[in-house]
This record gives C-alpha cells, sequence and structure tokens, in this order.
DNA sequence: AAGGAAATACCGACTAGCCGGTATTTTTAT
DNA sequence: ATAAAAATACCGGCTAGTCGGTATTTCCTT
C-alpha cells in the first residue's frame, strides 16, 4: 500500500521526529507537516493526504475542530487524532465527529503503524488502552502487581474522586473506621503516605 | 562526532520517533528509551550514554529531579531537557541543577541537532525561544487572574511537590502557622477546600 | 468442611489540615 | 511620607487522615 500521511502538531520537534520515522517505512510517504490548526484544511486541499495526524492542542485552531470541520466538508483525508489525553471527553469527542482512529502519545510505533494500516483499511482504530475493558485487564494485572484487593481499587477511585473517608464511607454504607483501615492498608502495600502520593499513583497507574 | 544518546519521555510515540529521527543521522546511536523517571538513572548506569534528552513531566520522578540527582552523582553523562514548557520557572530550574541544554518542543530537528552538537562540544544550548517577557507575563497575568501573591504561588508550588506545612515552614525558616494562613488564603481566592484541589489547580495551570 | 484471605470495625494517639477569627510588622505603591 | 497590601504569626476549635494495634465476620479457595 502507498500511503500519504499529513502530520499536525505543535511540537515541531515532534512532527520532524515522526515524519522521520514514518518516512523509513516502505509504503508510506509524508506529504507535509503543519503546527497550526488553521493550516491543516489548506495543507490537505494542497497536498491530498489520504491520512491526516492530527494533535488536540494547536494554536490556531483545536485539533477536533479542524477533523470535524474536515468531515463535515466530506473530505477524502482519513484523520487519526494523536492525543496524550486519555480523557474519555476527547474520546467521546472523537467519536461524535466521526475521527477514523484515536491514538494516545503513550502508544508505540507499531501501534501507531497497525492504526494507520487498519484506518487505510476503511476500518478505525481507538487506541485499545482507552475504554473499560482496558481498566479490566489493567484491574487484574494492576491487583496482582501491588497486591491490591477488588475492595482497596473501589477506594483508590473514589479518593482520587476527592471524596472524604466519611463521604466513601456513606456511599458504600460502611464505617468510616473501615475506609480508615482499608486506606491504611493501600498506604502500607503502595508505600505511600498520604492523600497525594496516592493520587498521583491512581492517575500514573489509570486507576 | 560518535555520540550516544538515551531518551527519556513519557509518551512512547515521541520516544521511538526521536529514536528513528536520530538514527537516521550519521554519527549519533540510540542507546535505549525510557518512559518513566525512575528508570532513567539505572538506564544510564548500564548503557553509559553522552547525552541523555530529558522530559521534565515523567511518572515516577519528574526529569528535573533526575537531572539534579544525576549532576550531583558527577555523571559524565550530558543533560538535554527536552519540554513543551516555556516556563520561566523551569529554564531557572533547568540552570540552578546545571542541565547542559534546554529545547523546546517547538523546535525543529535541525535544533535538536544543533543542541547536540553543541552539548557534546562542552557548550551549553539553551533555547533560544525562552526569554524572560513571556514567563514573566505569563505570571504577571496569572497573579492578577488569582489575585495570588508571589509567596501564595510559591507556597502553591511547595504542596504541589507534596510537602506538609512543617515542611514547607521549615524550608522558607517561616512559621508552620504563617504557611497554614497562606494555605487559609488561597484555598478562600480559589474556591477549594482542601490538598488534591490546590494540586490539581497547580497542574491545571501548569504552576 | 476447613483454612486462609478479604472485609469490616473498633481502640487510642498522633499529625495534618481546615475554619473562624485577630494582630503586628514589613514591603510596596502612591 | 503615608497608605495599602502583603507577609507574618497567633488563638481556639474543628475535621480529616495517619499510625500503631486488635478482633470478628464473611467470602473464597482448596
Amino acid at each position: 500500500m502507498n500511503c500519504r500521511v499529513l502530520i499536525a502538531d505543535d511540537h515541531v520537534l515532534f512532527n520532524d521526529a515522526i515524519k522521520a520515522m514514518l518516512e523509513a517505512v516502505e509504503g508510506i510517504t509524508v506529504v507535509g507537516q503543519v503546527s497550526r490548526g488553521n493550516e491543516v484544511i489548506p495543507m490537505i486541499d494542497k497536498t491530498k493526504p489520504d491520512i491526516c495526524l492530527l494533535d488536540i492542542n494547536m494554536p490556531g485552531q483545536n485539533g477536533l475542530m479542524v477533523a470535524e470541520r474536515l468531515k463535515e466538508s466530506g473530505s477524502a483525508t482519513r484523520v487519526i487524532i494523536i492525543s496524550m489525553y486519555q480523557d474519555k471527553r476527547f474520546v467521546t469527542e472523537s467519536k461524535r465527529i466521526k475521527a477514523d482512529g484515536y491514538l494516545l502519545k503513550d502508544a508505540s510505533k507499531a501501534e501507531l503503524l497497525a492504526a494507520i494500516e487498519m484506518v487505510m483499511n476503511g476500518e478505525t482504530f481507538y487506541d485499545p488502552k482507552l475504554g473499560k475493558d482496558i481498566n479490566q485487564h489493567a484491574e487484574d494485572s494492576f491487583i496482582k502487581k501491588f497486591n491490591l484487593t477488588k475492595r482497596e481499587i473501589e477506594i483508590i477511585r473514589l479518593v482520587k474522586e476527592n471524596m472524604t473517608a466519611r463521604e466513601i464511607a456513606d456511599k458504600l454504607c460502611l464505617s468510616v473506621l473501615t475506609i480508615e483501615t482499608h486506606r491504611r492498608n493501600i498506604n502500607l502495600k503502595l508505600g505511600i503516605k498520604n492523600t497525594l502520593s496516592l493520587v498521583r499513583f491512581a492517575e500514573t497507574y489509570n486507576i
């Protein structure tokens, strides 16, 4: 397959690097790169790429808005959103505007190439790390890695939502003392001492 | 020149792309890539790179803390901070810990190569786009928007580093009661009630 | 059925943070 | 020089969380 790709990210270094990486791949041509949202569509009109790799944060115009306008115009160019955000809101919005893919910057080169191939084949590719099922899998391996129980993980999630032990106790119909014991055990297992560390841990491991 | 480079960024895609881009350059070898802060120094010990390209935001340990520890240990590996932040505070901190370079992700491939060459020649390279007026202005407008004082912002930063009021008091040679008063005033101004909210605020507004 | 793990809940004591306030000193702006 | 803002520090009282422990019940695995 021969695939023409346009890269759009506000970080020129990222653009340059992705271009170098993709151009080493048989069958992929990088036709251009832009770093401002409002440069994307004019460049697409000019170079007619098969796929546009599109960051969300860009000066000039937001990547999702660009993608929406592109799709509304009936363009043949497919769009893969490349984002650092795992945030469900961005994923949901990407699906609403019918973006052809959504990849996290945590993804590997291999995953990017897989996304490009699937999208070229007319399929969509949403990063497997997004969504509930990945959370289930993560939860299983996560439980094993840190020896956390299901209840502990549930409580970690509620702490992450900025709930106090009392609020968590009320929500789960348990004693506040139970919650505090769980938190103590969690802190022991994770080697941490306070709420902020726990929340950061939860964010790092995407609980 | 033959230059061995280690890449450290939490986004694997960025790592993979930078690796591909650098390996196409005569005289540069990528000896490894890591995506967690606490993996950096063990990998440096193992691969002995000439230069480490180091992001600031990484799980496990902050890139600047890693760089500081590296410099303090007398390592021969030079450090170029690669950051999306133009923020003067990061630049200042990079200089304080004697990082060999600081490059924005807005920089181009050519600029990265120039930085690598200068640093290999024993010079430092701080991205020319960095400048006082932008960051000073950003901080000024931030102060105005939330009506925060300089001391309050300083304390917010230390809270973000997970320091207790007592630890902050010791560090600033003030009474813990002073710190608690500042925190009270901060919470009042921002309309928040606890440490987690404060830290999230600080992260959202990039303090 | 039995044993082990998870979950629940409590005790006492401590640190940390929050919340209402007041007051004085220092620094900055006019 | 003066006024205002910022910074500093304290009082009393509260909630929240942490830390050492123990004990019982429920659930799951063997």
